[in-house]
DNA sequence: CCACGATCTGTAACGGTTTACACCTCGGGT
DNA sequence: ACCCGAGGTGTAAACCGTTACAGATCGTGG
């Protein structure tokens, strides 16, 4: 299929290694060399070699290579939805250092779903990738096993954006406690008396996290925590609506907003307009991420910046070190967050 | 590295065909058949290895029985950006297609480099994978030369949302030419007189179609055509800002504008908005792609809405029948856009 | 002219699976 | 008693590289 065309004469297969030396008149094992470690190779042989090559379009074999060097330089990213814009800002600096250093990225999307998560898992054990990056909040069913069973990972695993209590991986991260005190701080400080909130699903590490800085926030500026004030949404700018107007329905309405997401804020933002309320002199807007968009958002929105790309890149970086060094290392990158200030909370 | 552990006993490797086989007392054959072919294989057989297979954690290695099979139902997918809201829409539907059949997805980025792009079509070469889904406008160097000498083309290939003339191979897209002078006509069916457009780069056939049709809807609507009104951009947000900051400074001053990207529009809103005009009173905006943000824009943007998600599951698609079924076929698949009207060119 | 080391090259094992082919067993028909 | 076919199973040859090891070649110093 695809291989031989009428004349029987195959345009696209590549020769295999065999042919060529047939061809240069020397062994499978000076071709073999010639691309691998060519200072073995009488620079006069590399040179039949390499005519040989030019001539009948030679290219390795990767699997056979794979097999043979039980190695496939391939690591897999699981995301919860690669239309995220912070994801896919991760993704962009994972593939940034994967190609600079020799991998290669396989790409799996779970949307929440365990069973797709596993598949993709499972690649690593049946070898088709070596190690696994981890952008959401869901586990691979081995992982949460070894976790419970206190085994040691199944699986080289590195985890971008989310931490999970006694997991012991390399890991790579904001203070997401500390930047969302800042971002709430931001807002007592812009004179907001009611501050509302828009967190990640409940029992997700890190919208747990952004929600204790938001009450650790409310608490040091002396002001009462409310949970009527305390909504959940999935990140996306529909449940950021839906939770916004849940908000306004409050008999107390809250002057101030922080979302765990930008999308969210969108969404916010959209039902605040919807009801006939200004943003900020109504309600102030915190977001968080500084996805591309948020600049453009009417007001501009003040935000949490997360440095995405370099989150991605030092989560592959981590990954690289973990496969080719010590496997049992497990450091954790904390990254700083910036809170951006724009009109959404100027006022 | 990574495999053994302090015990020499290991936890994580996976054993061979040929230990279970030794194990559950039968040939490899018949454990290969276990999995791939278990009606030929006696129930109690089966048992037996699966037995086997429970107990000592058996997975087979891909690698292995890629290099049998001679194939690897690895796809991969270059993609200018993948921070890009439309791309990532069609990514997202190419995974999910990939995923129902069997089939991964690798990713690369070129971000307009010919040296990336050339190395991932390499990967097709060597055999890692198995066909190319190519998003962007850039070809690789060996199709193109493919195309020059009128040879066959050397990879299997699928193109989506760009065509090239003079390529024959599968390909998914919109009408361009017909999407841009629907988009167009809205704005002259909205009283615009003077409608300029910031198009993608030159020499890109999406662009070229794009800005045809925007020409044809002038001619049509018997607006006279200002070369000044035709601007180009990258599709990115900033470039379509600095197209608008031109745009406004002619002398006479367009009352419409249609950008070849929501994100180019999103750009040229911020240009508008400095300069103290007003949408759509001032100028209406008519965007492409309909990404997720361009409803909550302010106005919301009215748009050409392409099915991103849509045409990605059918590239997927399309690249399976041609890895599975006829390789000579090269069918088009040409999807319906939508103008999407909101209020940026409503007054 | 020989010994010796350095440099280069070849042979063959190996990685782990799939599958063509051969073989064996067993039941049923003649 | 014999043949035949169906159903199960095993053997071994692929698939295509890499690399340990052995062997060949070459240059140099004695």
């Amino acid at each position: 299929m695809h291989r031989l065309d009428a004349k029987g004469i195959d345009e696209n297969a590549v020769a295999t290694i065999s042919e060529i030396a047939a061809r240069a008149g020397v062994s499978v094992a000076t071709v073999s060399r010639t691309f691998s470690h060519p200072h073995l190779v009488r620079s006069k042989t590399r040179d039949k070699v390499r005519a040989a090559i030019d001539e009948f379009g030679y290219r390795p074999n990767a699997i056979a290579r794979n097999l043979r060097r039980q190695r496939t330089e391939t690591v897999i990213v699981i995301v919860p939805q690669i239309q995220n814009t912070f994801f896919s800002g991760i993704i962009h600096g994972i593939e940034a250092v994967a190609h600079d250093r020799g991998y290669k990225v396989l790409l799996g999307e779970t949307r929440g779903d365990q069973v797709r998560i596993d598949h993709y898992a499972d690649l690593i054990s049946t070898r088709t990738a070596e190690g696994l990056i981890l952008l959401g909040s869901l586990l691979p069913t081995a992982v949460r096993s070894a976790m419970r069973d206190g085994a040691p990972l199944p699986i080289p695993l590195v985890l971008a954006c989310e931490r999970f209590e006694g997991l012991a991986c390399p890991t790579v991260a904001i203070d997401n406690v500390a930047a969302s005190k800042t971002a709430v701080a931001h807002l007592v400080a812009q004179g907001c008396k009611r501050i509302a909130m828009i967190s990640g699903p409940k029992g997700n590490t890190l919208s747990e996290d952004r929600l204790a800085g938001y009450r650790a926030a409310l608490a040091e500026a002396g002001l009462p925590r409310d949970p009527a004030c305390e909504a959940h949404g999935d990140f996306s700018i529909e449940t950021g609506h839906a939770a916004m107007r849940a908000l306004l329905a409050l008999v107390e309405r809250p002057d101030g907003l922080f979302c765990a997401s930008d999308e969210m804020a969108m969404g916010a933002r959209e039902a605040i307009r919807a009801a006939g309320l200004r943003v900020p002199q109504d309600i102030a807007i915190v977001g968080f991420d500084d996805i591309r968009f948020a600049a453009f958002m009417e007001p501009p929105l003040t935000t949490m910046r997360q440095p995405a790309k370099e989150i991605g890149e030092t989560a592959m970086q981590l990954m690289i070190d973990h496969l080719e060094g010590d496997p049992a290392a497990c450091p954790h990158r904390v990254f700083a967050s910036d809170l951006i200030v724009r009109q959404s909370t100027l006022r």
